[in-house]
DNA sequence: AATATAGTTATCGTAAATGATAACCAAAAA
DNA sequence: TTTTTGGTTATCATTTACGATAACTATATT
């Protein structure tokens, strides 16, 4: 499966979705209506339960008005 | 499937792989072994042909000794 | 000529991401 | 209290990433 390191790199990644998300000030629910997601998956994503796909990341960080690689800094 | 913004992302992606991989004078099977990954499935992801999930971009980030988020910068 | 190296493409099975729905909890607002 | 709103968790079906192998081309080397 994965490693302690990988686990720890996914809950950063949606760490900081969740971080841009609340300076946005909109809920998870909203988020994830901008890129036609459910919130539950949105919530997978936030708490690093699942290994996004580039493009996943990708809609993420448009709907967010952010670059790609700035979901990948801490 | 995939938009042209999201396929042209993907090649993107895999050109600067095989641009960071040519710096450092590898061959896609040595980055592959690298990383125990089958030098076909290095093609493929350097050909835009997959969609990567973070962790497989996590990998070949470590072994090219670059920042995972410099994969994603042009 | 034969051999080795580098890369591409196709294919297959398995594991996992994704889309979607539903049930649930907590807190805030009506 | 009842009703929203925000978020979590579980589950299921479908799609696709990934691991792996093989066949193939091209180039370079012996």
């Amino acid at each position: 499966m994965f490693t302690e390191e990988e686990k720890s790199l996914l809950i950063r990644v949606g760490n900081r979705i969740k971080e841009l998300r609340s300076e946005k000030g909109i809920s998870q629910q909203e988020l994830a209506a901008l890129i036609d997601y459910e919130k539950s998956n949105m919530s997978r994503l936030e708490a690093g339960n699942t290994n996004p796909t580039i493009t996943t990341l990708n809609k993420v960080a448009q709907a967010l008005d952010v670059p790609l690689h700035s979901l990948l800094i801490d």
